[in-house]
RNA sequence: CGGGGCGUAGCGCAGUCUGGUAGCGCACUUGGUUCGGGACCAAGGAGUCGCAGGUUCAAAUCCUGUCGCCCCGACCA
């Protein structure tokens, strides 16, 4: 990797490993961290994108993660088409209105050779569409299954990519194509929906904070913000280092509106056919976003310790050749002593990188990496039966020796302590960010941008979230939308975060509680 | 899809206005010197300048078209 300084160098700047850095251009620095990370690439195939290995461990273990926690929630992971005939989408009035724009849809089934080029022949007689989400689909076996309310309640989660075709697409935020878990259950009634709908987001809030380390709102969304065909939608939101809000899990309560399009009907114990309740959550690679733009700095992405791929790196440092045999038969020794420890309910992850390269650049990798602890080890350290020690979540040259039994026994104890450390600077970083305003004058004035000198310039780093009344016209939302590109992120559960009843600074009308105000991804 | 920016070696870029046959930094290879660490010296490998046409004796450079990427907007997990 390259050091080479921009043109216009600031001798005063400290040398990052980034350029541009968060505050030059947050966009760009977003990009540079995938990239110098090696997360992901974009790919040939238009707004897709390649999860390259050390992105793809972090999914896994998100994946490992709640999936644990569906299953100790009493769901079982199954599985459904791809393809959704048309058909299905069609039987949901607004479902089809918020996905229709966004579908691929496959309409031939054979390709043939003319003139040395592949054409689509064999033309389908109802086009599929590759499926922007599965409720339809999965309703369709929902249908067939469910017969009486001892068939009930159906807890049903599926791991899977969708696809969503987007104008405009950004790795991990973003992209046509992306993975997902998307959880489906049907009830007997609506307030065992609602529980679950509630349930499931608070998995989703408990996941966030304690896996990723990053702090959440829970709320309510607003009827423009509201998946399309759900009764209501919740969501935890997130702000990432650029003060937007990042929408991070949803979850819905579908009331009987997909039950009644699908045909989903049981037997109530007392003989009555009624409609089912359903819902649905998810979550989806947006989260390793959230993750980057919460945690990453300006030396790269830093892994919240319980998520990363590889928890502790050992770099053996060797300057002469007589003494790699040695050196090497330690870290090895070391890596085993590691892993015999549990971290967060898994055995430590411990890499030993016995690469032919020089310690510096290696060291500087796993920072760029994100990777939770460094351990140089040369040959001196053997002799006092010791390492060096370097923790992402402080700077790349705080390094401090610390003993090999002490380390061992202590490396959970370590590896939570970045954890938290980790949290509680998101959640420091959010509370500074965030404010409570009372006037109309004062909420304009804390979104208005800072004027550009140029269109090409990079976007401002945005003021952060705004606690606010509202008193829950969508009209006026739309308006300061408009006005701003500022939405009601959400309205919080938390009644510590709502507060009392008030009244609606743009309209004098009364409001129930305060809502979350941020521009959003 | 509209506005702006940009495609030149693996990465980051200069060169384009004012056509003259491609360069810098990092990375890579080799040799040497260093050695608790994003080293130094020397030599070297690597690019049909996004693609396709056109103008010209000559095109990275001018013209036309096209593809892709990034930013801003509309839309969205």
């Amino acid at each position: 990797m390259g050091y080479a300084l921009p043109a216009v160098s600031n001798a005063a700047k400290p040398q990052t490993a980034i350029t541009p850095t968060r505050a030059d251009n947050y966009q760009d620095w977003y990009q540079e961290v995938i990239k110098a990370a090696d997360l992901a690439e974009n790919s040939d195939v238009r707004g897709c994108m390649v999860i390259k290995p050390w992105g793809y461990a972090l999914w896994e273990n998100v994946q490992r993660v709640l999936d644990g926690m569906f299953k100790a929630t009493g769901h079982v992971n199954a599985y459904f088409p791809l393809f959704i005939p048309v058909s299905y989408l069609e039987k949901e009035a607004a479902h089809v209105e918020g996905f229709a724009k966004e579908c691929a849809v496959v309409t031939h089934h054979r390709l043939e050779a003319r003139d040395g080029k592949l054409v689509p022949v064999g033309e389908l007689e109802e086009p599929l569409v590759v499926r922007p989400t599965s409720e339809t689909i999965i309703g369709a076996s929902f249908a067939k299954w469910v017969q009486s309310y001892r068939d009930l309640p159906l807890l049903i989660n599926q791991w899977a990519n969708v696809v969503r075709w987007e104008m405009r697409t950004r790795l991990f935020l973003r992209t046509a194509e992306f993975l997902w878990q998307e959880g489906h259950t049907a009830h007997a009634t609506s307030e065992e929906a609602v529980e679950e709908t509630m349930k499931m987001l608070g998995v989703y809030a408990e996941f966030a904070e304690k896996w990723m380390a990053m702090p959440v709102i829970q709320g309510e969304k607003t009827a423009g913000e509201r998946f399309p065909g759900a009764v209501t939608t919740y969501c935890i939101e997130a702000m990432m280092q650029d003060r937007k809000a990042l929408q991070a899990g949803t979850s819905h309560f579908l009331g009987q509106n997909f039950a009644k399009a699908s045909d989903i009907k049981f037997q109530s114990d007392k003989g009555q056919v009624e409609h089912a309740w359903t819902t649905s959550w998810g979550v989806s690679t947006r989260l390793i976003g959230g993750m980057i733009m919460t945690h990453a700095d300006d030396d790269g992405m830093v892994c919240p310790p319980r998520l990363a791929p590889e928890q502790v790196v050992i770099i053996p440092v060797v300057q002469k050749p007589e003494d790699r045999d040695r050196v090497m038969a330690y870290c090895k020794a070391l890596e085993a002593e590691l892993e015999a420890q549990t971290f967060a309910g898994t055995p430590v992850r411990v890499h030993v990188d016995g690469r032919d390269m020089r310690g510096g650049d290696k060291a500087w990798q796993w920072i760029k990496k994100g990777a939770p602890i460094r351990l140089e080890i040369g040959p001196r350290d053997l002799e006092k039966d010791a390492a060096f020690m370097g923790r992402r979540d402080k700077g790349p040259k705080e390094k401090a020796g610390i003993g090999r039994a002490e380390l061992v026994s202590t490396i959970a104890t370590i590896l939570q302590d970045i954890q938290d450390a980790l949290y509680n600077r998101a959640l420091a970083y959010r509370t500074q960010f965030t404010r409570t305003i009372d006037t109309k004058e004062e909420f304009y004035a804390f979104f208005a941008d800072p004027p550009k000198k140029k269109e090409s310039d990079p976007t401002p780093i945005h003021a952060g979230f705004v606690l606010a009344h509202f008193n829950g016209d969508p009209a006026l939302e739309a308006k300061i939308k408009d006005d701003l590109k500022v939405t009601v992120r959400c309205i919080p559960i938390d009644k510590a975060i709502g507060g009392e009843p008030g009244t609606c600074p743009f309209t004098g009308q009364p409001s129930k509680q305060r809502v979350v105000w941020a521009k959003s991804y």
